[in-house]
RNA sequence: GGAGGGGUUCCCGAGCGGUCAAAGGGAUCAGACUGUAAAUCUGCCGGCUCUGCCUUCGAAGGUUCGAAUCCUUCCCCCUCCA
């Protein structure tokens, strides 16, 4: 067999390898011809697109991640591509299609940050990183348009976001048209066999197919992985609705939204995030429903999974431990604030300590029962501040220790 | 190029000369109940030196005692015609 250079077959034979990959993911096109992939021996180019702009890789990021890693697994190479040309475009998967034009050296500091963090999955030694302008920029206009070509509008506006912003009588600039081919466009320059993305990318994936074929090549496999529900477990997860969990976040804070969540939710997020084999899972799920597990406590080991995962299990168990102290016994958090400040007012205050955004926020907040000095209801917004070292409350997850001059 | 519709506080969306910091819903936040779950109920929901003051209704001007509401110009979006 050809090109067995640095791949570390393991005895895994071809099916099993593929049920190792089709775990969790929601589809495979065409999974005959991965399967004849794997077959063959080759180590294959798995690729992974990523937008330079948002370098805080979350959870949601992490389930394709972990996929990228099982392919590894496999001795098989990823690239990852850092969309530094295509950002200029903005995928139009979200809403707004506008976006801050980024500088060269904002890029390839998201790039390294991205990198960072994505090598607390992957392994560094079957990744290789490339940049899409590398070969997006030569093309220039006469290739722009070639490509452009390619496709037709109609074609185009069967893509799910475009479709729905048209009905909706959304703006869709021209420009947004071109994301998907340039995509594409990735996939022939550096001949891939497999890409990996979310369901939301599905077009841009396909699309990859369908110049790979125009240009002669063999066409690469998609694989799409479900999108991981933020914690609202409304939308998806991303960094800028606020309901992410950052793998870089300390181990409080990621045991802790973890068990935020809905029961409901954590049941997709077991089956997305945990290792935990699916027979496993719905055994937890139904001593659940009999009663012989509190629901509190599948969630309690979800979040030790996971949190171990990124920082060890001993920070894991430190975590649980802290939890346990400030939310069932009343304790108060490991990581508590210290500050030393000065003010007149209370409500100043809790605005220098960072406890409430404005001295009107803490005005309403002392109003409705929610500021605490060293457990005493505070509630007069124009008593004086108490002189000495006091432990400031806000709510139930806000807390200071502010020595006050 | 022509005709029409529209841009309101985080989001959706009412208001169309004073009683508007602006209805209603959603989100967030807080209180009760809990398992920092869900559901439910309640409150809050621009800022400040807070019984008052300041800034906000695409932008800039103007009319008026008084404008989110009227006028002018400009910017942006949508639909139809070409």
């Amino acid at each position: 067999m050809p090109e067995r250079m640095g791949f570390t077959n393991t005895n895994m034979n071809v099916d099993e390898a593929l049920q190792e990959l089709s775990r969790g993911a929601s589809e495979i096109i065409p999974l005959e011809d991965l399967k004849e992939k794997l077959k063959s021996g080759r180590q294959l180019t798995v690729k992974l697109g990523m937008d330079p702009t948002a370098p805080d890789i979350h959870l949601g990021h992490t389930v394709i991640l972990n996929k990228l890693r099982t392919f590894q697994k496999l001795g098989h190479k990823v690239v990852l591509i850092i969309g530094d040309f295509t950002a200029a475009i903005g995928d139009p998967s979200g809403k707004n299609a506008t976006r801050p034009e980024l500088g060269r050296e904002q890029i390839l500091e998201n790039a390294k940050t991205y990198q960072e963090q994505a090598f607390k999955i992957l392994d560094p030694a079957l990744t290789e990183i490339r940049f899409n302008s590398e070969w997006s920029d030569k093309l220039g206009a006469a290739g722009t348009i070639r490509l452009a070509s390619k496709l037709t509008v109609a074609r185009m506006l069967e893509r799910d976001d475009f479709a729905k912003r048209y009905s909706q009588k959304q703006p869709i600039a021209i420009h947004e048209f071109l994301y998907p081919l340039f995509q594409g466009y990735d996939s022939v320059a550096i001949k891939a066999d497999v890409e990996l993305g979310g369901t939301d990318q599905k077009f841009n994936l396909l699309m990859g197919r369908e110049l790979q074929k125009d240009a002669g090549l063999p066409q690469q496999c998609v694989l799409m992985m479900p999108l991981l529900v933020g914690l609202d477990g409304v939308v998806k997860m991303s960094k800028s609705k606020h309901n992410y969990i950052g793998v870089t976040e300390s181990p409080q804070e990621m045991f802790g939204k973890l068990m935020s969540i809905s029961d409901e939710l954590m049941w997709n997020y077991y089956e997305l995030l945990s290792e935990k084999t699916l027979a496993e899972i719905n055994e937890l799920k139904a001593q659940c429903s009999s009663n012989a597990l509190n629901p509190r406590d599948a969630k309690i080991a979800l979040g030790v999974e996971i949190v171990t995962r990124y920082h060890g299990s001993e920070a894991a168990q430190t975590a649980v431990e802290n939890f346990k102290n400030q939310f069932q016994k009343g304790a108060l958090p490991e990581d508590l604030k210290e500050l030393t400040l000065s003010a007149e007012r209370i409500p100043n205050l809790l605005k220098e300590a960072g406890l409430c955004a404005s001295t009107s926020e803490a005005m309403r907040l002392m109003r409705s029962n929610s500021v605490r000095c060293d457990g005493q209801l505070m509630t007069d917004k124009d008593a004086p501040v108490p002189k000495g070292t006091f432990v400031w409350q806000v709510g139930k997850r806000r807390f200071a220790r502010i020595t006050v001059e």
